[in-house]
DNA sequence: GATTGCATACGAATATAATCGTATTAAATA
DNA sequence: TATTTAATACGATTATATTCGTATGCAATC
């Protein structure tokens, strides 16, 4: 399943808020987006009409939930980027990330525990 | 600049050849996926047009070179990445693409390496 | 010089994504 | 119950990406 550029918008929202109406994602996306309402609808619709989503349509005000979860949305993306750009190499990446980004002092110790983990489950 | 999938697709091989033809980069392509000549050179016109790559007219084979290098067009796309998938955090996104891919042991040595030089530089 | 074989140019068709306007429906309330 | 309000449904438009067919140009070779 491959989420659209917007449909990845609406996906975050509904992650962090479980379950939401179209007025509630709305919402959200109208803090940083202009957008009209019904664009809004008609983008979750068709989320539904892909079983992104499921609704629940027993009051009228129907609300949206994911069915698929933030993290195999993300590994699907991590995996073809690795592809994509840096030819297969899941380290490539990860030196990237790091180097582009200002990554806290505490952020790399939970990297240097996972790196330490995966050395000994060889 | 925002290269499109196909674009991308291009430019990697673009990146590995330095410069090549029509020709050359349809042969790579041609490798993975059945698609006519002309759609390919039709998309290196347009990726002409976007000034995404340059082009040696001076034969009548033509001669591209991309304009923007590898390494922009990877920090651009992780950067999106992190931004719409991972909110915000380069660590997020190391630790899905650590934990998802097998990463072999002098890999991750690099990446602790790197980890290292951070702390260091803070 | 005519013919053949690559190569580019370019318009047009197709596919997909995103946007919105208008119609309709259902619930709340006056 | 009639009116207003808030929601969905859905078609149509626009934008962008992808694909390819046909025309054309150029140079080698017959």
């Amino acid at each position: 399943m491959k989420p659209t550029e917007s449909e990845l918008e609406i996906l975050s929202i509904l992650w962090k808020l479980d379950s939401a109406s179209v007025g509630d994602v709305h919402q959200y996306i109208s803090k940083t987006k202009n957008v009209g309402y019904t664009t809004t609808l008609k983008l979750m619709q068709i989320m539904h009409e892909k079983k992104m989503v499921t609704r629940d349509e027993s009051s009228k005000k129907h609300i949206y939930t994911p069915t698929i979860s933030k993290n195999e949305t993300q590994h699907f993306f991590v995996d073809k980027m690795i592809d994509n750009l840096f030819g297969g190499s899941a380290a490539g990446l990860v030196l990237q990330a790091l180097g582009q980004n200002k990554t806290s002092k505490e952020e790399l110790l939970v990297i240097e525990k996972m790196i330490q983990d995966l050395k000994k489950n060889d």
